[in-house]
DNA sequence: ATGTGC
């Protein structure tokens, strides 16, 4: 067992739980957190991040980031790299919402010229983006044309008409790992994505207009493309139903197979597999293939935000300066090459609620940005800030390249609904100017934004420890939620 | 997060 005793101050914000603390470990587990998260982190939690040091080929250090908290097997908010000579691959390092992730799409207009258009827009966008628990998309796919959608990406989406060349530059792995392997993804996952891509889904999943309120970086939101009072629109959501049976696929299957080899794991829920196994790379492909899926659903819903703008703007989206600025993935596993001792070594890096934050000259990231450093997107609560920051070399040499991904839940969904009425939380974000519009009732109580960590203190811990360097905050003007 | 929960 570990608990809150075991941690050792590294720095301020920075915590360890050295090696030996249990003997299952085989490199320390650390965690960025303020002092009141550091007293608030539960024991499970923490268990979950030395869990995670103690499976096989782990490299450096189990990290967890200011929003963790506790996941299935990993924590959310977790990073972990494995060697590819005798590392593991976990689908439960994933999570079961693969590439769950956001992109943030730009405009040329501000809060003011928006305003008297946003009751419409917001009533548009609930009109044109499906949402809630279920839904089904607009684009009736044909029963082939999923495997076209789980083998291309954004680029399926693109030639098929939504949105344009120019957006797959502004998205990891320009929307496409070309490792997916469709034949590797069951029919229960590809019927189930068959009539939802297109949608939004639910829980924590959002569209949301926003304002650019505080600039902290003028040099490097130049380099991105925003301004204060800048309108922009942020899309939340992954791989719905496909994804998830992706991942459930695959961990009955590695559970089975770490039974087999008769694996040393301290969580059944850490099921994993060898990197070279039949098992492991099988699960890779899939999780390409349900990786594409959500970049296309993204791409897609991207495609009806503009088409929104332009009914009830009455501009075409080109003029109305609606380019991609970035999307990121939060939930997926990277085949990249880190420097770890003197070394420069290939690793399979495993983010559960974690953002890729390269800094600055990393090839992956778009010329455009690679100056500066990857953009890296986090978005808040309804009703509360979102943040644009940019990737570091702190990050590189600490997480792997990776920093938060958002506020954090402190409570749980049936907590929220017992602490908070919906009508309540609708008419505080009334109160402050904030338009929603929801699917469902319940869900409003569930994610009431004080069910959630103060997202400013997160943002706050990425630039004390230096893992993220904030460019701009974003404001909440009308919500969609599923 | 998710057609359902153990």
């Amino acid at each position: 067992m570990v608990s809150k005793d075991d941690l050792v101050k590294v720095r301020d914000c920075v915590y360890e739980i050295p090696t030996d603390t249990r003997k299952d470990m085989r490199v320390p587990a650390r965690v960025y957190l303020d002092d009141e998260s550091i007293q608030n982190i539960s024991d499970g939690t923490l268990e979950q991040v030395a869990n995670v040091a103690a499976l096989e080929g782990i490299q450096k250090r189990s990290i967890g980031l200011p929003d963790i908290h506790f996941g299935y097997g990993f924590p959310i908010g977790g990073v972990a790299a494995f060697g590819e000579n005798g590392g593991v691959i976990s689908p439960g390092g994933v999570g079961f919402d693969i590439n769950c992730g956001v992109r943030l799409l730009k405009t040329n207009l501000t809060k003011d010229d928006i305003k008297p258009y946003m009751k419409d827009l917001v009533d548009e966008l609930f009109k044109k983006v499906p949402s809630g628990l279920g839904s089904n998309g607009i684009k009736h796919l044909k029963e082939k044309e999923i495997d076209d959608v789980l083998k291309n990406g954004a680029r399926w989406a693109v030639e098929n008409g939504y949105g344009w060349e120019e957006d797959l530059e502004f998205m990891e792995e320009n929307g496409c790992m070309d490792t997916a392997d469709p034949d590797k993804v069951s029919t229960k996952a590809k019927r189930r994505g068959i009539p939802q891509l297109g949608s939004l889904g639910s829980g924590n999943h959002f569209l949301e207009i926003q304002t650019i309120g505080e600039i902290y970086d003028e040099d490097v939101a130049k380099q991105y493309g925003v301004q204060k009072d800048q309108v922009v629109v942020l899309i939340h959501t992954g791989s719905r139903g496909c994804g998830y049976q992706i991942c459930a696929d695959s961990l009955r299957e590695m559970d089975k197979t770490a039974k087999r080899l008769k694996m040393d794991i301290p969580d059944r829920q850490l099921a994993c597999a060898p990197i070279d196994s039949d098992e492991a790379q099988n699960y890779l492909k899939a999780m390409a293939a349900g990786a594409n899926y959500a970049w296309t659903n993204r791409q897609m819903i991207q495609h009806w935000v503009r088409e929104s703008f332009e009914n009830v703007i009455g501009e075409d989206a080109e003029s109305l300066g609606m380019n991609l600025l970035y999307d990121v993935a939060h939930n997926i596993i990277k085949k990249e090459k880190h420097k770890i001792g003197k070394n420069n070594k290939t690793v399979y890096v495993h983010r559960k609620g974690a953002t890729r934050a390269f800094g600055p000259g990393r090839e992956e990231i778009p010329e455009e940005y690679r100056s500066v450093g990857q953009p890296v997107i986090i978005p808040g609560t309804m009703g509360t800030a979102s943040y644009l920051l940019s990737g570091t070399e702190t990050a590189m040499n600490e997480t792997f390249g990776s920093t938060a991904h958002g506020a954090g839940r402190i409570l749980s969904r049936s907590g929220a609904k017992r602490e908070f009425t919906p009508d309540e939380v609708s008419q505080k974000l009334a109160s402050e100017g904030i338009l929603l519009k929801a699917n469902s009732k319940p869900v409003i109580a569930e994610e009431a934004p004080k069910a959630y960590k103060n997202i400013d203190d997160v943002i706050d811990v990425l630039d004390k420890t230096g893992l993220s360097n904030p460019v701009a905050q974003m404001k909440p003007l009308g919500v969609i939620k599923g």
